[in-house]
DNA sequence: ATTGTGTTTTGATATGGATCAACTACGGCG
DNA sequence: CGCCGTAGTTGATCCATATCAAAACACAAT
């Protein structure tokens, strides 16, 4: 066998190798590679997601308004979702990280409803829509997963309801700082040490706060022992401190 | 023929009429009844949405925790959804009218999130959640229905984030009364006058405010010329207005 | 290193909405 | 009818967070 050969060989199988292991830790696993199909039906899936696209950090995955066709899998990277009004304010609506979903809200409309901005640079694999709806009609593993993903993005917002309509800053923070713990965690990361993919301001729109008071609550924190921060690094030093400030246990 | 059977037939006739009234301004009526199925296709449907449960005021549809096996379509009435929080906090997280559909929060674990209270006499359609998913891979129109009304769920939700993340006190009231009126619209009902079904604390929980700025809001917006209220009644007097509160072009 | 630009921290002050309190209006029921 | 409990209004005061301001810091381009 010539050397090149060899080499383009070795090549491929890495980069399925790599492909493997990334999907291996993804949420969307079931819709990309879910257990218990037949070999036709693998091949099926092959061909639901297929185009990669690959993005600098401030490169937008979508816009709203934006005609809808296909939902997002986050390979590797960190994005934000994104509202804007009509008057130019704008909220910042989640923050997705690898094996994570983006794109659910263009489904009622057709239309994109928020932009997706990444935070790094960052990699998706895309997931045509049409294409979805057909096979979770053959497959129903594939159609329970995806309804259940979606029900849980509305499960997830309610949450985020609860945070800005009955919570104080200090608590949203540490509910924030908690729910991102917990999601690293659930991907393999450390829950305890972490960057923060994106600024104080983004912070404070996701959990409507100004930005000053997000760096304040930090500062506290930081203070009464819970944390080290040092500007986008993050320690969690009193895992269990940070969950009372969250609980309302504090004053 | 005999008397009692033709009144049986008269009556039978009464019931299907009304229920078709009651489905035709009905926002789920691809669900209960989609357009261009076959004959075949339409019995299926009859043995899907069947079970009807009428509620009182104050009854709860379902609770958080309880396992969830259907969706439910509101045929007459009110519900609101409520989270409830460790300590007793809770929140008003959404307004449910006659044709729409709720529930859609527990497929994601099989457990519902919420608590659906009735605010007024009800009756609601229950649509098994495991039937659903068969017929929605057999019927590809009432597949698409579906995900959308949830997509549609998620997109709400992002813009009640908005309003609790982005805006004052009087814009969100003028948001909210002017999406009820839009709803009401939509549903046939007059846009400009309405009973209020539920209490100024619950509009307050919803929109996170508490329940006397609510009511400094209305006397606002009356002394402004905007709104007459009275008690649960609201006569929209100057809707362009209110479009400009919410929007903000008010100082 | 130098400059520039965006981010973060920290302090001082302002304010929108919460809280506390008193009173009124309404609806249900004996 | 009158009573009572719940819902709503309105006023006075307070406080959590916004706003304004300035300085420190980080990072990239030169």
């Amino acid at each position: 066998m010539a050397r090149a050969e060899l080499l383009r060989q070795q090549s491929t199988h890495l980069v399925l190798a790599e492909l493997k292991a990334a999907c291996a830790n993804c949420n969307v696993r079931e819709i990309c590679q879910p257990a218990g199909l037949t070999p036709e039906e693998l091949d099926q899936l092959d061909s639901l997601v297929n185009v990669r696209r690959k993005l600098k950090r401030g490169d937008t995955l979508y816009r709203a308004g934006e005609a809808f066709d296909a939902l997002y899998a986050v390979r590797s990277g960190f994005f934000k979702s994104r509202v804007t009004y009509e008057d130019g304010r704008d909220q910042v609506t989640g923050f997705s990280m690898a094996g994570e979903i983006l794109g659910m809200d263009g489904i009622g409309h057709g239309i994109h409803n928020c932009d997706a901005v990444a935070l790094e640079d960052s990699e998706v694999c895309s997931i045509p829509y049409a294409r979805l709806e057909e096979l979770s009609r053959e497959i129903s593993s594939l159609q329970r997963h995806f309804h259940k993903l979606m029900s849980r993005e509305i499960v997830r917002e309610s949450g985020v309801m609860m945070l800005l309509g009955a919570m104080r800053a200090e608590e949203r923070i540490a509910a924030f700082l908690l729910n991102l713990s917990q999601r690293l965690n659930a991907r393999g990361y450390s829950p305890l040490e972490f960057h923060l993919r994106m600024t104080r301001e983004e912070i404070g729109s996701y959990l409507g706060l100004k930005l000053e008071t997000v760096s304040r609550a930090f500062s506290k924190f930081h203070k009464d022992g819970l944390l080290e921060v040092e500007q986008k690094f993050v320690r969690i030093r009193n895992i269990e401190g940070l969950r009372e400030v969250y609980a309302h246990h504090v004053s």
